[in-house]
DNA sequence: TTTCTTTTTTAGGCTGGCCTAAATACTGCG
DNA sequence: CGCAGTATTTAGGCCAGCCTAAAAAAGAAA
């Protein structure tokens, strides 16, 4: 049987994996909250488990195997679905959804993962607009760059927001900035580390001064103009 | 904080308690699928505990503390909801419930007990009849006869089902046997372990026979006649 | 009350997952 | 190349929860 922890570290490596290529031993620990040694003596366990979980050798990182990613991504589908039903049946905001699916996802049976698939239509994205991994563990990569990176004039459509910060969640809610809005940069500061953001499609809409913290967590879909 | 080890064993023997009155190792052990000896040794944590869980002295058997009894409840609020919830939300059978609740009453939050307690209309009774805690954990304790005490002619209203046995949960429901459904006795085998039950407030209504293993784990609430 | 049986506890061990401190390997720079 | 600084691994421990086997206590029966 996968313990909690095995599923977390796996999860981790294949999320840091996509975020930033290669795997650390300190990366690692520092996401999972957990000393550097006690990263190392997992990945020797994830590595002699048979299947092999994944690729690990002393000094040259980790990444994960087939039999490793699969069950990643079951964690991962698990964890998007359950913060989207939380959010849309039980009426939670998109800040706190994040802290209850991640003990929800370790626990809840196939069943469970079928019924509220289907009650929410097989949906394709969570709260934060990251893309659920479908039933046969496909997942939608789209790869959008960060709002930070617009040039000014530039135009798109939010597609997602990195959902770790509660509070930066509940401030970008505030302003309107959720999967879907539309912004448009307005303005950018010497250096470009601010930005002057119109939300919302009209010339009239509000817009807003946003620091790099904020702009490099907003990740846009480019469109027209 | 307290692990989901300790949780089941509070409940557990908050159970026992209300079954049984007295509360033994062997009993526990049982119950828990786990070896006596490990009993021993969990409940001496118990009682070191500060504050203490359980009373426990060699030899003498254990019982909660208000400590111990406010958690128990704690859990078995949480486990009754979540049956409830998975059976009127997400479609669940009565037989299945109980798995699902056994995993997730040690990880949902105060925040998610409070939104299907409110969606459910802070509902009084699980679907096999058992009542729910309170939110100020206070416990209704019916204590019905069970269908087999009823003498023949007897008749009266299901008020709550042992929701130990799926197949027996399964058959059960075929019958009609359900919270809430009126049975009548129409005739007792000699010896009394079998009994002849008739389903439904109507005189025509269907008749089953039923044995001792049945009758047993349903409590009726006695009417009229 | 003595003996036998059943229940419970003690003793000793194991695994998973974490820790700190100390050792070692890699990396980039002078 | 050699060395300093950083990243990683090893060594040695700790704690929660479980186990089996053996000892001891309680309870029933003679
Ligand atoms: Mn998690
Ligand atoms: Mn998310
Ligand atoms: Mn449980
Ligand atoms: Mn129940």
């Amino acid at each position: 049987m996968i313990s909690e922890a095995v599923e977390n570290y796996l999860k981790m490596i294949y999320e840091l994996q996509n975020e930033t290529g290669k795997v650390s031993t300190n990366a690692l620990a520092e996401k999972l909250g957990v000393a550097p040694a006690s990263v190392t003596g997992m990945l020797k366990k994830l590595a002699e488990e048979r299947p092999r979980l994944v690729n690990y050798e002393r000094h040259h990182g980790v990444s994960l195997t087939p039999a490793g990613q699969k069950i990643a991504l079951e964690v991962i589908r698990h964890h998007r679905l359950i913060e989207l039903y939380l959010q849309q049946a039980l009426g939670y905001s998109w800040d706190q959804v994040d802290a209850e699916a991640e003990k929800l996802e370790h626990v809840i049976s196939e069943d469970f993962e079928d019924r509220i698939d289907a009650l929410l239509g097989q949906p394709e994205f969570d709260p934060h607009g990251d893309p659920i991994p479908t039933k046969g563990l496909q997942l939608a990569r789209p790869d959008h760059p960060r709002l930070s990176e617009l040039a000014a004039g530039q135009s798109g459509r939010v597609s997602r927001v990195r959902d770790d910060d509660p509070a930066l969640l509940r401030y970008l809610a505030e302003l309107g900035i959720i999967p879907d809005a539309t912004l448009t940069v307005a303005g950018k500061a010497p250096f470009g580390d601010t930005l002057s953001v119109r939300v919302g499609a009209e010339s009239d809409s509000p817009s807003h001064t946003l620091g790099r913290p904020v702009t490099d967590q907003v990740f846009v879909e480019i469109q027209g103009k």
